[in-house]
DNA sequence: CGTCTATTTGAATGTACTCAAAAGCGGTGG
DNA sequence: CCACCGCTTTTGAGTACATTCAAATAGACG
């Protein structure tokens, strides 16, 4: 078993690849190591890479004007992460990407990233996929942010995401759900008062 | 100049498409007129179109266990809309779309959203670029929800979509910013007296 | 064990909401 | 053409949910 495979697995997910289509997108990969709280993006710098979450798990961030950090989203193994509109867009960063523990990623440029649609058309369909889930999973969390109490959210979040429930401390889960580590506290209290 | 040129503008936005798969694509498509306050989708339905819009203003929209209204989305000529999470996974759709007044949209069927990848690869690129842009789009609105007052929110509103603005009446506005009518009309009185 | 960070608690505060009513505006029919 | 009806927007008072701030407690890690 390769380190690879489970990147492949990945992107072979929604649609059959060739053996040097997967070669050939394996080739335009680096391999990157996390040491737990370092970060592989800075608000400002420029968005260079897709990554691919081998190990552990990372946690994107921004501040407001006022210094009050959000969490804007987390990745754990087998998750994409990156700040896509600046990625894309090729603008300065406006998020911050780290490791909440050691971690492991495949990065993917901006340049491969064109190139690879460029040489290799089947990954079309591979990103129109990502992307596709990535939009719907955005929107649902709008229309759960537009129509659930904050104790709602926190109990969909959690039937939703053990796997970074286990990971990362609540005042993160919080600022995720757009509430305050002090009220989340409180609705945790009063779950277990009934 | 035909109805169907600023569909094809669309597609051929982000990559050039033959004549021949323009043609292919357009004999997918069945054009449909609405009325106002006609609904194309209700919640509960399978939602089997994805809609874009020609002319005309659209609204999604879905009700919260209190029967408190959220938009999710406004559509006006030249955007997508649909229930993308329902559409895609076959689900009963979750939202309701209806027209704000007098409007026309080219509906793709879902087997035929299907049938389109199958027979014309090209059109991966075209659905990949348009699912990155909604993708950014609400991840934005995320950070945005996260980060900012009503009021900033607001402004940055009527900004970025002032077509938006002239279309849509303001509790519409009000309950795609997540606030209620009265106090985006408190926002609105607080700016005059300044 | 001691230090650092995360979580909990509680009191005071503020932002946004609810409810009720008035005012404004647009469309339609007499 | 304008009077009336229905819907949207505004206003204001009272309220609720969530925040801020400060401090105590609990956990994690070297």
């Amino acid at each position: 078993m390769q380190v690879t495979d489970q990147i492949i697995r990945n992107i072979s997910r929604y649609t059959a690849l060739e053996e040097q289509e997967k070669v050939d997108f394996l080739s335009l990969l680096s391999f990157r190591e996390i040491a737990k709280k370092e970060a592989i993006l800075k608000a400002g710098q420029p968005c260079q890479h897709l990554n691919y979450v081998h190990s552990g798990t990372l946690r994107a961030y921004c501040f407001d004007k006022e210094g009050k950090e959000s969490t804007v989203m987390f990745a754990v193994a087998d998750w994409w992460i990156t700040d896509m509109f600046c990625f894309l867009n090729q603008k300065p960063a406006m998020l911050y990407i780290e490791a909440l523990e050691g971690s492991s990623v495949f990065q993917l440029s901006r340049a491969n990233f064109e190139h690879l649609f460029a040489t290799q058309p089947s990954f079309e369909r591979v990103f129109r996929i990502l992307m596709q889930n990535a939009y719907t999973r955005e929107q649902l969390r709008v229309i759960e942010r537009l129509s659930l109490s904050a104790e709602e959210r926190y109990d969909n979040f959690i039937a939703k995401y053990p796997q970074f429930v286990e990971k990362v401390p609540q005042k993160h889960i919080a600022s995720y759900l757009g509430i305050t580590p002090e009220f989340l506290s409180a609705i945790r209290r009063g779950k277990l008062g009934r």
